[in-house]
DNA sequence: TTCTAATATGAATCCGAATTCAAATTGAAA
DNA sequence: TTTCAATTTGAATTCGGATTCATATTAGAA
């Protein structure tokens, strides 16, 4: 019995009497043999590997991300390898470790640089960038139309009959969360809103809190024509200590007092103490169809680029006054 | 300048003149080469690859699990690749999975059978059980003393004065829920509380909503003098399904009418709408226990195996009566 | 300057499976 | 029975880097 009958014997599609194919599975299975799959990634250049590239922040704020992607990847056939990346370390460095292991593939829900891209590129390595921006027109994305969910989220309030608007801001190099205020602003400045109060978060609760204090308790905010009617939070975690703040601390009602908006659909939301109304992003879809892209490319390197900008699903659980989206 | 040099450059502890090493990263540099990883583990036998084996229940309900391990693997100098494994899938195969990979060790957060950690050992491949009880005394355990806690709480909630308990289980198949929900009960009864309500729980919000109906709204319940004085959740969900049931649906308060206790310190648990009182486990320091065992063992195959339980801390946020445990 | 010891370098081998190409076997036809 | 084609099998090579062992170089001592 050769070597050679033995690796065919583990590929379907090798000529292989199947006598001698069942006589090597079946020894191989008592003895407990398995192929070696670092040997074969050498000679093959397929590894089975799939990188994921994520903030520790995406992992601490948004498991699902990670749980999605995990998941859609073993459903196309890839073993995921996780690189949580501190938001100060260097992009380029993550991938050129990814490579050295060898990785068919990467999903990156970080930032990379232009260089970065080219790398990958240059190294026959398909990449899809998980709700983050390419700028290069070889790179697949796959992203939530953060700024559309954003602007029509300003219509349905402004069609509401709100005038004075409040926006939580995320932390500036947030890509997610810029392209959720901007959008929301520059929809409301085409409304001719011009002046919205913005207050700097960080994406977590005790900012949304705090947020909370400085819009509501300042000297002419007791005046229930000056303070805001709807704020826009730009996650859920910081809708939600607004919610507490507003009501626990400021003693007013949601949302006739106040609307509060968040953006995320974090299971908190849910619960009756809150009923937070918001954006959902469809990360289960857009997982599936990060791995799928994935593994077309891999399997097809020419193939061309996928991008996907799918729409975020608005849920309204009653934390504020907004307008159907047919009565825009 | 031969591939030996290159290769030795970029070992520190290999022989080679300094010139000669700075002279390979110089051009290693300019030609963006990096040894490959693939090819240094198939001779080495090292591949500084570490599987993490977790069910998507943790993943889900529990994503710090994964954040904490994670991210210790990689401050001990592996990456982890991530086996999501179904409850129903044989946990001895995605082992062997694992094996093919060439991970150098494993950390498992699922179950495994006695003969899964055999052919761990015989193959060589350090193993470190995750919050899972092993049936030999080769491998490495890091759990949360469920038990323990479980039953000190039940000391404590007894010694101010409550007699009548119920308990909300966790699925039947989750060895967790089933430490905890024994470790109480058992201690119930040395303290002579013999009969103990129980509610057949799932772990998610909703069931522990309805185990509040079932346990609040029977025939007899509405006698003060019948129904729990406490009911202790096998999970923070469960609880806070239980805790918003108890408050809006059936308007009993918190802890006056009933005290509510759970366990894992979800965050939503520390929001003024709730304010429960549960156990935390110490993920951040089991995780960076488990990836150190595995370090060690890796590097040092004869070292014998670490047995750590590590004690639950409690966090009392007001949804319960207990006294201090120094007068317990 | 010459010799020795220490150091630096490189050729060859190995890891385990995939693949190529040649050899061996099988079966059918003559 | 012989011959040829089809099929099955196996020897040899390859992937890229680590390591062994032999060779070349260098520095220091005589």
């Amino acid at each position: 019995m050769s070597q050679t009958s033995v690796s065919r014997a583990f590929q379907e599609q090798s000529p292989l009497a199947e006598k001698t194919r069942a006589r090597v599975l079946a020894s191989a299975r008592t003895l407990g043999y398995r192929p070696n799959a670092v040997a074969r990634s050498l000679i093959t250049k397929r590894s089975g590997l799939a990188a994921i590239l994520l903030t520790e922040a995406t992992q601490r704020d948004a498991p699902d991300v990670l749980f999605f992607i995990s998941q859609a990847l073993i459903q196309n056939g890839f073993q995921p390898l996780l690189f949580p990346t501190a938001l100060e370390q260097d992009g380029g460095e993550v991938l050129a470790q990814a490579m050295t292991f060898g990785v068919d593939g990467i999903v990156s829900c970080v930032s990379l640089s232009a260089d970065d891209l080219t790398q990958a590129r240059l190294r026959q390595r398909p990449l899809v960038l998980f709700n983050r921006q390419g700028s290069d027109s070889f790179t697949s994305v796959i992203a939530c139309d953060h700024a559309g969910a954003s602007r029509l989220l300003a219509s349905r309030l402004f069609a509401a009959g709100h005038r004075r608007f409040a926006v939580v801001n995320g932390p500036k190099d947030a890509p997610v969360s810029v392209l959720r205020v901007e959008g929301f602003l520059r929809r409301l400045a085409e409304l001719g809103v011009d002046t919205v109060t913005q207050v700097e978060g960080d994406y977590h609760y005790e900012s949304g809190h705090a947020a909370a204090i400085t819009l509501f308790s300042g000297p002419r905010q007791d005046d229930p024509h000056s303070r805001p009617e709807v704020v826009f939070c730009a996650n859920d975690a910081m809708a939600l200590g607004m919610l507490d703040a507003v009501r626990f601390s400021l003693m007013l009602r949601v949302p006739r007092d106040v609307s509060v908006v968040g953006f995320d659909d974090v299971p908190t939301g849910r619960r009756p103490a809150y009923l937070l109304t918001t954006v959902r992003q469809p990360f289960e879809e857009m997982a599936r169809l990060a791995a799928q892209t994935l593994r077309l490319t891999v399997d097809n390197p020419d193939s061309p680029p996928h991008h996907a900008l799918l729409r975020g699903e608005f849920v309204e659980r009653g934390s504020a006054i907004l307008l159907p989206q047919q009565q825009v």
